[in-house]
DNA sequence: CTGAAAGCGCTTACAG
DNA sequence: CTGAAAGCGCTTACAG
């Protein structure tokens, strides 16, 4: 094995080629033509960096300018396909842009996600986009007047940060009302109310009820928070009130979704005829054997306008909209009569 | 909004607990013992600290240091189940430990992962894992002497990397051995047959084959990339060859098996009677109307033992085991005859 | 067009 | 038990 030979430093660089590290550190910034560096110092420079493949410190850079071309993501959950597809288009957008993007996942717990928060802060990332899991926006100004940071999807209210979020009132309004036109009760499953993703989801579900004229029935919905296992056993308890499986469940999360499939699937009841609803897509409900609409979010939107809106902070430009909403598609692919 | 009062630094702290920056430091990082500061003077340092907030700069602390807290995980797509898995577990391991993860999604891009590891390792990771997606060993035999490198799930030959995987070979073999005793006829579709999964899962179906004494038929192992669309295609391209659908399938990953659903659903033959096995999982096809038994990784392995792995080499210990393969279990759910 | 020098915020021998 | 000082590898006024 090769002895780990060890990097060139910026000021080796510039003594090999004979420069000062100021007109090395030009060039290789390319300020080359601002400061009108001549050909020829270029070429030396340059060759030099090549042949020892110099790489220059980031953290050196960092500490130095300030700006550590790194921006911070946080989500509740890694595994969450949301998530991730979200997190996907956002790396590309920082890659394509220079930035590096540091994900790290809170596991839902308000606690954690301070940490990891203050943790990149420390890193000093230059932005950060959070989907958060507090409902008190008190840590975030806080942390706002550290560094710029958008709000998706979830935002803690009062905390006058700027969001980015689907259209779930609208959505869910939709799709609730076409189920309601199929199935005369329908039943709720929800995440933590306290989040705003929720709030919105439960207006629209009622609203949806409004427009088909159906009656809300209290001990029809319920909460608990996002997790699968959440949906089995709302699922469990609705089972257990009605004495039979409601006719139609909407689901405030694929996740919850999960839960109540895995439900249905341990008590026989997959062909029960029961029309399921959800916030949230997931590609393999396409291939199953019972009838569920669902909401398709914009993935690519979200990343792409919190990226835009985080962009304009750290350029420290004005951000006229503070809120951004984006439509929500529903994803019809009933089965059932 | 308050002005973004600006951070503390170590030597305004020092100055406002009337000692010097050496002391703070000693006492903020836990080596008052070692130095014998005495208790009052913790005291001063740790109150100054509190009632400011004091957040040390990690990145100053990494330059001075040459130790970064950070680990880098390189994975080829974020979206992947197994791979958002095996994030979530590995992270969970680093904060665990005092580190931060930082993850990157390299979309099974030769290419792009060089850049990101560059990356990472210009921003002086301690240690790096990766799922890659090279072919040739040199790339990271050069990145191991700069920084501890541990590859998961896939690794290159040659390059004399620690490694840790899970025994694809087996799991395959048992898996196709009972799939084989029930249709006479199996394909195979599989991603890029040069990375070691790949391999390793091929290996496996023949063995798999060879005990079930069935007969092996080259037209009918295919292969492309591992993504979805590649299962659709390759089912398509089956279907032509045999002029109607192999009596059953095993695919190499849960994402080509996401691809041969989306083909049957498309072509309404969800319900042809076709036997589907496939290396990686998800919940949901416990709810599929097809017949599908799948292997399950274990990703929670997978990032323990990298972890370990990588925990040891940055410690400069030595690594005996420079191979580690986890077992990986069969879930049976099919529920044709 | 180019360079000498200060400084980012820490840590760490070294000295006492 | 504590401190003065050097240095990690860059960037960036400032001066010429």
């Amino acid at each position: 094995m090769s002895a780990p030979r060890k990097r060139l430093t910026i000021v080796e660089l510039a003594r090999l080629a004979g420069v000062s590290s100021t007109t090395a550190s030009f060039v290789l910034n390319g300020r080359a033509d601002q400061h009108r560096i001549s050909q020829e110092t270029r070429e030396k420079v340059l060759r030099v960096a090549k042949e020892h493949q110099f790489r220059p410190s980031h953290l050196a850079r960092a500490l130095r300018s300030n700006r550590s071309g790194t921006l911070g993501l946080i989500i509740p959950d890694l595994t969450n396909s949301g998530f991730s597809a979200t997190a996907r288009e956002l790396e590309k957008l920082c890659r394509a842009n220079g930035y590096q993007l540091l994900i790290a996942s809170s596991d839902d717990d308000p606690e954690q996600e301070k940490a990891m928060v203050t943790s990149l802060v420390e890193r000093k990332v230059d932005g950060l986009v959070t989907a958060s899991g507090m409902t008190d926006g008190s840590f975030y100004r806080d942390i706002a007047s550290q560094c710029p940071v958008v709000q998706m999807d979830r935002y803690t209210t009062g905390s006058a940060l700027p969001h980015v979020v689907t259209n779930g009132e609208q959505a869910t309004a939709s799709l609730v009302e076409a189920m309601a036109a199929q199935c005369s009760e329908l039943a709720y499953i929800g995440g933590l109310l306290k989040l705003s993703p929720s709030h919105h989801r439960l207006a629209g579900f009622r609203e949806g009820l409004r427009r088909a004229g159906v009656q809300e029935q209290e001990q029809l919905i319920c909460h608990r928070d996002f997790q699968p296992e959440s949906g089995y056993v709302l699922m469990a308890q609705l089972k257990e009130k009605l004495g039979r499986l409601p006719e139609g469940v909407f689901c405030a999360s694929f996740s919850l979704l999960q839960g109540v499939l895995r439900y249905l699937k341990e008590h026989d009841a997959l062909d029960a005829d029961i029309r399921l609803g959800s916030f949230d897509d997931h590609e393999l409900l396409d291939c199953m054997p019972v009838a569920v609409d669902s909401i398709i979010q914009d993935c690519q939107g979200l990343a792409a306008h919190s990226f835009e809106l985080l962009s304009r902070l750290i350029d420290g430009k004005d951000v006229e909209e503070r809120q951004v909403i984006l439509p929500a598609h529903i994803h019809w692919r009933s089965t059932l009569g």
